[in-house]
Parts: C-alpha cells; structure tokens; sequence
DNA sequence: TGTACATCAGTGAACGCGCGTTCACTGATGTAC
DNA sequence: TGTACATCAGTGAACGCGCGTTCACTGATGTAC
C-alpha cells in the first residue's frame, strides 16, 4: 500500500468512522424524498432507495419512521407546510378581496405545477387513508383557510362563505390535476400564462359575488 | 370412486375439457379488471390478480394484451366510454343550454362518485404517459366534447367557448377529485345533495355567461 | 362425411426483481460519578 | 479531568412476498381437401 493509498484509506476511515452516526438522518430523508419526487415520481418513493440516496443502510430509516407510511406522512406534511407557506406569502400586500383570491389561487396551481409529484402524493388516496396522523391533516388544512378566511371577509353568511371556498378550490384543484395529469395544456386554450387565465376564472366568481 | 364421484369427476373433466380456451378471456379480463377497481383499488389490479379471477393461468392474458400498459389502456377506454355514455344520457331531454351543463357536470361527479377507482385510473398519471394508445386519447375526449359542444351553442367566440369548458370542468373535476381523494366531505358544506351543490355553482357562471 | 393439418389460446414452470420489514448486533455519543 | 456505562442510531444479513414477463409446450378449434 502506497502512503498515498494509506492517506486516502485513513482519510474514509474516519469519514466512515464519523457518519456511524449520520446525525441529521430524518430531515435527510425527507429532503431526499423531495428530491427524488422532484426528478422521478411517486413510484420511485421507497424506504430503499431512500436510504440508498442518504448513504445509509436500508434498516436505518427504520429508528426515525415506524414504517412506511410514516415517512411517507411526514413528507405529505413537509408539502402542505410550503404551500400554505408561499400562498400566505403571494397574497399579502393585495388590497382587495378578490386580488387576494386572484392571488392565492395562482400560487396555488403555480406550487403545483412546479412540484407535480409531491402535489400528486400530498393529494393521493392512501395519504388520506392515514387516519392516524392529525398533525397532517392540520396542516394539510392550513391552504384552506388561508381561502375561507379571506372570502369570511366579505361579511357574507357563514354559508356562502363554505360554498364559495369550495367552488374557488375546486376550480383551482381541479384546473391543476387536469394539467398535472396531462389531460389538458394550458397553452390550447389561449392561457399560457396562469394568472392570466386564473384572473379569468375569478372575474366569473366576480360577477355574482366578489 | 363411488358413480356419483365419478359423474363429478367426469363433469369436471368435461368442463375443464371446454374451458381450455376460454372464448371471451380478453372482455373477461377487462370485466374483471373493473371489478376489483370496485371492490378492491388501483393498487390490486395486477395481471396476476386477474388471471386468477378469470380462472386462467398468468400467462394467458398476454395473448390478448402486449402488457400490463395495454390491459390497463384498454380498461381505462372503457371507463371513458361508459362515462360519456352516462352524460350523454342524462343531459337529453334538456331545454336550455344551462341546464344540459347541469346535468352534464353533476353526471359526470355521479360517475366518479359511483366509480371512484376507475376514475382514478381513467385520470392518473400513468396512464397519461401512454401516448402510443390513440383510441384511448379519442375515447377520453368524449366527455370533454360533450361539454364544448354544448357551450358552443352560445354562439360565443371560439376562444371564449374554450376558456369557459375549461372553467366548468375544473370544477367539476376539481370538487369530484377533493370528494375522490378525502379531502372535502360534502356533508360539510350544507350540500348533501351532488346536484343542488352544481346547480348552485353553475348559477355562479350563469350571472356571467350562460 | 371424414381426415390431416395449421393456428394460436392457454399451460406450467421458471427468471429476476425490488420491495417492506425483522433481527441480533455494533459502536459512537453523552452523562453520571 | 478521567472513566464506566447506558442509550440508541445505524449495520448487515435475512425473511417472504407478489410482481411482470419469458419460454417451450399442449391441446382445442376451424378449415381445406
């Protein structure tokens, strides 16, 4: 073995000495996972391959999630934190009602669209068989209220109020699993640009409530 | 072997004897397919699964689909046409122009309702990647054209008929997606009823448009 | 009408794969003395 | 300040599983003569 050698021996000697214990392992794989739905898919999301990107032994995820799901929660989780979080953020500083939904919605589809896979898993089925994670759904219903409250401001009855948030989400939702799933493209249809053709969609509500 | 076993035994034999070729293997895979999308999800549809439940061995359907994408393409395709099929139906008989898209929307969120993994199948992903299935694409727009089409009957700019088909199915796809996926109850938001909810939201682009 | 033959739907065994999860273990770390 | 020890994050090997797909085959069927 040349001194060389040795030095570079040594040198992942210890490197591998010092990340016995990796330290950060849990954030680590959420990161990773939002990684991964970033450049593959949901498919691609398993504990392995997880553990594989995190230099770490295929058990290892195993001290921090009690299985699958639970990783797969707290990932869900990490979503709806960042989309309620840059909703919040788009929306401040618009004077009206309607500009703050104009707003909100956009951010919306625009959190989609530029994160297609993490949307698809925070929205998917199994996750919303996770009956057992109430953190989730609290935070999942964060992006909600930040639409319910904003219309509460127009004084309306408490009713409307529920109806009209639903129809604003469902319009968004909906315009955004469609291009998500690739049922529609956006530039068929004279909207290229999403706050423009969002704009379009509020004007409607407009007419009859904003 | 008492006569009686012996009739069984032979009946069997006979009948396994004429069950060699199945005759109808390629529709009862499909039919099978949509089965478990009923009673089980998307999750469990594997070929395995469904040579079981059509009584025939796992090779066997691949003498009637080149794979798994072909079986789940053609199981989507039916979806598509039962689903224009049903709007088409229900939207006859309707004199006004809003009250077709009525009955067009609120059929359409019966149909994922009442076949939520189909639906699922029908929208996902997945099955968007499959470019190489040109009849699929045709089928799936079906449902789609039934909307324009009777938009178009406003006489509107093009662009505007478009931008409005848009609209009416975002939110129609969008509110049946949330229900689909857990993440709306109906019940919630005074609306136990699908079609007073669309009617209700259909009343938001008539003060504009209808 | 009866027979030879081509066709091809369905058989059964096997392949390799990646997965989630478990288990007894090892060794790095922080704490109590 | 130095040492013994408990803790527990991460190891490495193994489990059983169901999957998609392939392959050489078999035997039922319809057709040509």
């Amino acid at each position: 073995m040349t001194l060389a050698a040795e030095a570079i021996f040594q040198e992942s000697a210890v490197q591998k000495k010092s990340k016995y214990h990796h330290g950060e392992l849990r954030s680590a794989l959420i990161e990773a996972a939002l990684k991964i739905l970033e450049t593959e898919g949901m498919e691609a999301l398993s504990l392995r391959t997880l553990a594989r990107a995190t230099g770490v032994t295929q058990a290892a995820p195993y001290s921090h999630f009690r299985d699958k799901d639970d990783l797969l929660a707290a990932v869900a989780e990490t979503g709806f934190q960042r989309l309620a979080l840059q909703m919040a953020e788009d929306a401040t500083g618009q004077a009206s009602v309607q500009a703050r939904i104009e707003k909100l919605m956009s951010s919306y589809v625009r959190f989609a669209l530029a994160n297609k896979s993490l949307f698809q898993l925070m929205f998917s089925r199994e996750l919303a068989e996770m009956k057992n994670y109430p953190t989730l759904a609290m935070t999942a219903g964060k992006s909600y209220s930040l639409i319910s409250s904003t219309l509460a401001q127009k004084g309306l009855p408490a009713e409307e109020t529920r109806f009209l948030t639903v129809s604003v989400w469902s319009l968004c939702h909906g315009l955004t699993t469609l291009i998500v799933d690739e049922k529609i493209k956006l530039e068929q249809f004279g909207a290229s640009d999403i706050d423009s053709f969002i704009q379009r969609t509020v004007n409607i509500f407009s007419g009859k409530l904003l």
